[in-house]
DNA sequence: CTTAGCACTCTCAATAAGAGACTGCTAAAA
DNA sequence: TTTTAGCAGTCTCTTATTGAGAGTGCTAAG
């Protein structure tokens, strides 16, 4: 499996480009004609079977063109595709569009997926930054409304989580503020654990019943993944013919939509490698079945030792990988580039 | 058009009920064995042909079931449908689920879009509290990481804003809170036409700079509706077999992702009633031809008064409407309960 | 090693035919 | 006058059949 020709490799690369294309199965005579090879279709199909004995392409039918299988975008994706960057022009219309966003990050992440929706033509996944050893850098409590009060603590990650509280009596600004200033001073830079092995001397019910909250908070913070997820352009996909069956396009939404796989997804990809490499997971790699009719591209944004998210895009096996990946290493980089210099380092 | 016979009612009602069911076109011979009637096919078929003239059912060809018209539904959920509550087991669990939920008032609104996807086995949507003559109540400013400063404010009518700011440079959270501080004294309480007609003594440009920030904030939360919107339960829709064409799947997707399409739904039709109650918008009502095939079934929540939001599910015309109806009046009731609870009044 | 030629296979589209499902109408029954 | 049984008529949907077309694998020649 490790040695093609290179006529085969030509023969592999062009089959898929074209599938791609087309989403109809490719045959000797199209492809010698439509990409003006120098040999004839009978050496394509020659060709063509050694591919297919290899496992890289198969046949619908008998009688029909080929068609890539999971191997042959594996084999395409690690050897044969070019490393496209997106044309200039692109690049300077999506710096453009953050631009024009820069005063508000939380809109960075949303603008990430639509950008990503839209230029890869896929459905588009953005999560925020997160870290797990995050410690504790401010917290605020505002009174909203009657008894309920806003909490937002800030980690020294840069991550915000904010909560609103519902309490057992309407309080002024005033103690508010003393309550968050007192809970400022002892806990500022320490972590879940160091926060919940302190002892607090407590004068007040009320104060203790919120540090317990903040340390609960960020207990949580650790282990489960928070925060919004950003999602774009599931339309696209429906457009797409092997979504042309029902069934197929609601368990595919279905794995859009439920956070779970997502969020084991990327826990075993982008978070758990070095590097801030593009991830390609084609047809679920035979560890999630879920996945089998569907890729993934995946990257990280942010920096290792502070926070990190990740953004994405989904599609089917017949998708654009080149034009996939270029665009989410370009977003990935770009906000990451964004993020560092608005947060210094 | 006003007036039906009693038997005329109970075919119309019959056949919408047993048409929601099968999503087949039902027949005279059906639906006196089904439903056990104690007339003949014949008298039945003469009631359909009756019904049919008057553009309430319509056969799909010649010799075909009849089917129930937009016009059919509207009269049906006029007129003929019960005034349905959700069982009390299921109210039970319900409150049980958001009782769970009673410290994070955020999550009573994404809570809200999961049980309505789940009981009305439609798509869900929901929309944040929102008021539109909303003054001043408090501004924090936290700074996060490097330049990057989260900015918070609230509202009189409970209603939050954050959004993270790019500074030009690193400032120590001292700095900013004695911002905050210096606007808190001079804006609470006013809107923000108030605001911006308001000079600033400025001594320092930052402080002027973020109140201009502030000023601009709270223009904007007027007239663009803000806030993200939660939705759940698209896949319910995709196994309907009205979708099982993948161009109508995709086009209602584009509606429930289209923020706009939503807005301006919600403010002719829930903001802009009186009183709190449920609207069923079916097949578009001819103002919104987008909406041909779709069904909407809307409530508000909230107060008046202070701040309102919107629930409501969106399904095919063949939807369960008593379900739907009596799923989005339980739910809008209990979030609205909850929040003059939490927040007094 | 490459390629022309060709028999073979399989799908897809078109056509036809028959079964089945309901209706509307008519005329008899209630 | 209202209801209903009976029945002819209409339309769809399913199944079968057929033929054209597309593309292959194989063989033998270049």
């Amino acid at each position: 499996m490790t040695d093609l020709s290179e006529r085969q490799n030509l023969v592999l690369a062009l089959i898929i480009r074209d599938y791609v294309e087309t989403a109809e199965p490719i045959s000797s005579g199209r492809l010698v004609d439509h990409f003006q090879l120098d040999f004839s279709p009978a050496t394509a199909r020659n060709e063509m079977a050694i591919l297919e004995k290899m496992g890289y392409l198969y046949q619908p039918y008998t009688s029909a063109g080929r068609v890539p299988t999971k191997e042959g975008y594996r084999y395409y994706v690690g050897r044969l595709m070019g490393d496209d960057r997106l044309p200039l022009h692109v690049q300077e219309m999506i710096r453009h569009q953050f631009y024009q966003a820069r005063h508000d990050v939380d809109d960075w992440l949303s603008l990430s997926a639509s950008v990503l929706a839209q230029h890869s033509r896929g459905a588009a996944i953005v999560t925020p930054l997160h870290t797990e050893k995050a410690r504790f850098k401010h917290l605020a409590l505002l009174s909203t409304r009657g008894r309920a009060v806003l909490m937002v603590i800030v980690l020294n990650s840069g991550e915000v989580h904010q909560q609103t509280l519902v309490l057992d009596d309407t309080l002024p600004q005033s103690q508010l503020t003393g309550i968050a200033a007192r809970i400022n001073e002892i806990a500022v830079g320490f972590d879940a654990r160091d926060l919940e092995e302190m002892e607090l001397e407590s004068r007040s019910p009320l104060l203790e019943e919120i540090f317990q909250l903040v340390v609960d908070t960020m207990r949580n913070l650790e282990v489960v993944s928070s925060g919004e997820v950003f999602r774009d352009g599931f339309s696209n996909m429906l457009s797409e013919p092997e979504f042309s069956e029902p069934e197929k396009a609601r368990k595919t939404l279905e794995i859009f939509e439920d956070r779970t796989i997502l969020d084991d997804l990327l826990s075993r990809t982008v978070f758990d490698s070095e590097g801030t490499g593009v991830h390609v997971i084609i047809g679920g790699e035979d560890t999630w079945e879920q996945l089998e009719d569907t890729s993934l591209i995946l990257a990280s944004y942010g920096d290792r030792n502070q926070a990190m998210g990740a953004v994405g895009i989904l599609g089917p096996l017949r998708m654009s990988y080149s034009r996939g990946v270029s665009t989410v290493r370009f977003v990935s980089d770009l906000i990451s580039e964004l993020i560092s210099e608005s947060m210094g380092s």
